[in-house]
DNA sequence: ATTTTGCTAGAGTAGCCGCTCTAGAGCGAT
DNA sequence: ATCGCTCTAGAGCGGCTACTCTAGCAAAAT
């Protein structure tokens, strides 16, 4: 059980199943999305399919562990990049980046309708708190330095750094974002005027 | 056709019906809620379903649509109170308080899951542009009378109190939210420190 | 009184969807 | 050579769901 025979071709596979479910979700929706059409797009059968992940949930929280994979790689990159405001700056930044893929706000969508999903909450909340966890400390920090405003609690500005980017990625499919990006939207919040 | 007999208990009738799909999206979700399940919870059986409403999605726009009318409604209320940083600091009070009720939340993310059905979209984008007409309105008169920073200006800060808001809205289901509300989010990204 | 029309109930239906099952091919170990 | 295991295909199935249909009741119109 559990021994894979060849290691390449299996991950292979797999990510090729996790990156179409990816886009699927982001068009379609996750409930609205079948498992055939997963197939048909990764030029699977479903045997192939519930082979690799017993449930579509599963192919769901594979897509979203991946990501909060990723979320790590990216903030520890950052971390050893420099501290304070600079990291934080950063961090919006790199989350730009991703919001860039004309995918990633269906996607968003798509994750928010099945947020109340257990399986899904527990990814979801990992990552959030990872980045709060990450936001609190580096504003901390900013906030010793003078780097930023210091009226308003580092962690009440860690929070409302959350909720500013998450309210930009929700608009992340919007064409009309050149007005205003979310590394201004954070500098606008966090520096003192 | 078209002629309604009582109609008092008409719209009676279509709000109960209206309230308890509002109430079942939020828990569940749009998609994974059925109809048969709203009739339950509403004591009514699905002919009579479907003769309000010829559609689930009706159902759902109905909700969206009744809300959009409220917020019209609240706006402009606001808008006959008072004008530029009052005005907007009260609809983000109003905001505030819809979030505290317990399905706000839940809500929000299930329409997110169906926000690219073309009927939810159109509803959705009518509220978004009427929000940010009003802050843009204010946001310049509050500009133009120095009540807030003038370093960025009144469109983005509009746009950036759009996502705030909206972020919040998201996490409105969290029961932490004693940490930091709305309004001195936006207050914070507002006033100059 | 009779007709018309709104309204309601509830059984019924067609179709889709997640998932299972079986059969076999490829490959490694003994 | 043989066994055991992973991997793949694809037909098939049980269950659920949005929605339809029919029939009857109440009340307004004539």
């Amino acid at each position: 059980m559990g021994r894979i025979v060849d290691e390449r071709r299996h991950t292979e596979r797999r990510d090729a199943i996790l990156s179409e479910a990816y886009r699927q979700f982001a068009v379609s929706g996750y409930d609205r999305t079948s498992t055939a059409s997963i197939c048909r797009g990764a030029g699977i059968s479903s045997g192939t399919f519930f082979h690799y992940f017993p449930t579509k949930l599963d192919a769901l929280v594979g897509v979203l562990t991946a990501g909060l994979q990723q979320t790590r790689q990216a903030l520890s990159r950052i971390e050893s990049d420099g501290t304070g405001l600079g990291a934080v700056l950063a961090y919006a930044g790199s989350l730009q980046t991703e919001m860039a893929d004309p995918h990633f706000g269906g996607f968003v969508h798509a994750v928010a309708g099945v947020e109340l999903l257990p399986e899904v909450a527990a990814v979801l909340d990992d990552e959030s708190t990872l980045i709060r966890a990450f936001l609190v400390r580096h504003l901390s920090e900013a906030s010793a330095r003078s780097e930023i405003r210091t009226d308003v609690t580092p962690e009440h500005l860690a929070r409302y750094t959350q909720w500013l980017l998450d309210g930009a990625a929700q608009h992340a499919t919007a064409p009309d974002a050149l007005l205003g990006d979310a590394v201004e939207a954070v500098r606008a919040l966090l520096i003192p005027s």
